[in-house]
DNA sequence: GTCTATAAAGAGATAGAC
DNA sequence: GTCTATCTCTTTATAGAC
């Protein structure tokens, strides 16, 4: 239920402004999308857009935010839970999947990063605490022998979340599968594998 | 053994040149990287760099096709072996892990891809021709009641592939891990999973 | 195989009017 | 909230000498 009508191309606000910049920047890529580009997708001018962010760089930081907020959030759930390691890790993998689907844009911004400028290195930091909390939580779940012990922690976290994160790059929200059947999917192949 | 004696800055072949271009598209990203930091790199001009390669696309486009080319090899390999289809998929994904650690940086920057011009549409072309014959794969093993059939096997190959081609993001050649062990655990997950 | 110098275009960003 | 005009810097690429 929009309250703002559905208007015209002008009267932007920021949050739309990011959402179509943020957009642009995942198809060309943020490096290769030039504030004319943005300007032009957007029906303005380059200064216009400046009136919404000071910068580039400040368009990039607030999309990254989001995107970050969302998957620590899920660490802040989980934390917050009863239960198993196991438990608590199936969890994170489950929501994490939502995430990624909900906020798919922001997300995938994220896990392209580079790390050229600080904000790409503050929002690459961020991203590494969270591997490190889910890794922490692998470990967990091994020593407690809810999770086969021969792979090692790192390598089986990264592995999961090469998996989850490679969601990006094909899911779209328009398509036949919804969050909850992907989230099934890559949970059973987490757990069981694919019996190959 | 290098038939060419470690020589001094100056001096470079294509092949050189091609290498240490690479190494820089990884680190800041194909769009951020100005043939002017590739030049500093080399130790040379930008104009000695134009002499090796016509244009940064052109550095690209010979770098996209070392790796494609490498992937691209798996199933040919693949396609004239024995055996059933569940032994040929496990065959592929056990060198396209091998291939990935060998030919790292080309692979990389194949698998950061955009499609921003035509010399990476075509990339991005012969890419999903991969894919797709990785997914009749999937679906022959199925078929043949080698592989659980309660996952499309579009999915299937997304997820195998995207925990495969996360490992351009961390694994580094000096590290602890060797490629035969890598892919040794790829594959325990991808066919029993973590046990979660 | 390398250099200096330079052209031509495009980038991010600002000034100031409406 | 948007515009036109402009500044300044960086970009890809070329010309032509050594």
């Amino acid at each position: 239920m929009p309250v703002s009508p559905r208007r015209g191309r002008p009267g932007y606000d920021r949050e739309e402004v990011l959402e179509i910049a943020v957009r642009a920047f995942n198809e060309f890529g943020y490096d290769a999308t030039s504030m004319g580009t943005l300007a032009e997708r957007l029906g303005l001018s380059k200064s216009a857009v400046y009136h919404h962010f000071a910068s580039k760089e400040q368009l990039l930081d607030a999309a990254l935010d989001q995107g970050l907020g969302a998957l620590e959030g899920v660490l802040t759930e989980a934390g917050a839970r009863e239960g198993t390691p196991a438990a608590r890790l199936r969890f994170v993998l489950d929501r994490a999947v939502h995430v990624l689907v909900e906020r798919l844009p922001y997300v995938t911004l994220l896990l392209r990063l580079r790390g050229n400028t600080p904000v790409e290195r503050a929002a690459l930091e961020r991203r590494r605490e969270f591997d490190r909390a889910v890794t922490a939580l692998v470990r967990e779940a091994q020593d407690a022998g809810e999770l086969r012990s021969d792979i090692d922690a790192r390598v089986a976290e990264r592995l999961l979340f090469g998996m989850i994160n490679s969601i990006v790059e094909w899911y779209r929200p328009e398509g036949p599968e919804d969050a909850g059947a992907l989230a099934r999917d890559v949970l059973a192949v987490a757990a069981d594998g694919l019996s190959l």
